[in-house]
DNA sequence: GTCTATACGAGGATAGAC
DNA sequence: GTCTATCCTCGTATAGAC
């Protein structure tokens, strides 16, 4: 069975197209990484569920270090953008805390691997890949938010510092038990569409009943 | 200067006391394992840092897993032991809550570790060291209170079920971000005694108000 | 029980053909 | 740009002396 010619039909692989080897590669490390983080996650493993041979990481990115840097800027351009957009100084802090809640909650449902990335950067590297801008913005301006409302007096008297951690704990630890528990009939996985937006109606409502003067 | 005979006072080395041997790799082992998570951590280090041979891991654990596994039992012992001894069918929904996240959160200040390690059990090995009992047994205690105080009327309309993961959150977070976070000045350690007792209250205070019917 | 020395496999990285 | 084949370091595990 003769093919049309000058249309490579079998033997699919060498397309040739850079843009998208290094998606694929791309996304097979961020999974890769999110699961073991940097040390325990194998450029073999990353290659194999790409296709491409496991060559083209290094020659695109160097070796194994500069693609971690590479998807760790990645997964967190995303997350610094939108907060950083946010326009927070002219609300009531209840306001003002709800939407940067939303918004976290909704760039995180979006990339559910950010969280276990982050984890694996904060505990295993001691966050020596982040640059000090990063995530460390991220709780400088919970902390403001939490302390205007208890200056202001609608929230109530509260730590703004550890209370920051603890919401931050609330929106977030759940993506990190997912992988753990997500062996569950139906559509009950947590990380189905429903669940995810049913995981922010429930952390926005517990932390703000949590913080509110009563 | 001489020596009191039959002491020996230099070469500390050899002192051929099982229990002690085994105690220090168990010590050192649980640190490593609490930052890398298995797959991650070096047994080289983690002899390292007891100045016993690393051929000794073996000798009392077998291998690296053997290890691991103990590490992980024995890091849950506490827990697991505490929790079950509550004794909580006869409280009313507020207070059980409140006496299970004291019970929570005073094991996890007493062993930091415990909180990563489970994470990276989680999220590497998706928990697959993990006996159905464990872990599993501590979300569906909690589980139960929750859904007995929204019944009662004194909790709010929440999901037992996500709640109670992110219960756990604000518990936990807490000594995942402490590795990251600790670079700070002055008594301000996170895992200090002070900062620990803090946290316990700021937790379940943002808990008990986040739950509770208004 | 403890140590030193070493075997062996896994995994990161490179060379060179196509 | 992509692949295959190979190198070599690092890390687990064992052998054997003390």
């Amino acid at each position: 069975m003769a093919r049309p010619k000058n249309k490579k039909v079998e033997n699919v692989k060498p397309v040739r197209d850079a843009e998208a080897t290094q998606a694929v590669i791309l996304m097979s490390a961020e999974e890769e990484f999110a699961q073991h983080g940097f040390t325990a996650a194998r450029t073999e493993t990353i290659a194999a569920k790409t296709g491409v041979a496991k060559s083209m990481i290094y020659y695109y990115f160097k070796d194994k270090e500069g693609l971690y840097r590479e998807v760790l800027k990645r997964s967190h351009a995303d997350l610094i953008q939108t907060l950083q957009k946010l326009e927070l100084e002219h609300l009531s802090p209840d306001t003002a805390l709800e939407i940067f809640l939303r918004a976290l909650l909704d760039c995180v449902s979006r990339n559910p691997k950010l969280p276990t990335i982050m984890f694996h950067e904060a505990v295993q590297n001691q966050g020596k890949y982040y640059q000090h801008s990063d995530s460390v913005s991220i709780d400088t301006t919970l902390i403001k938010i939490l302390e205007q409302g208890v200056t202001a007096g609608v929230f109530r008297q509260l730590d703004p510092f550890q209370s920051a951690i603890n919401v931050m704990g609330t929106c977030l630890f759940y993506f990190i038990g997912a992988g753990n528990i997500q062996q569950f009939p139906q559509d009950k996985r947590l990380l189905s569409k429903a669940m995810l937006e049913q995981h922010t109606h429930e952390a926005i409502s517990l932390i703000l009943a949590g913080v509110r003067q009563v």
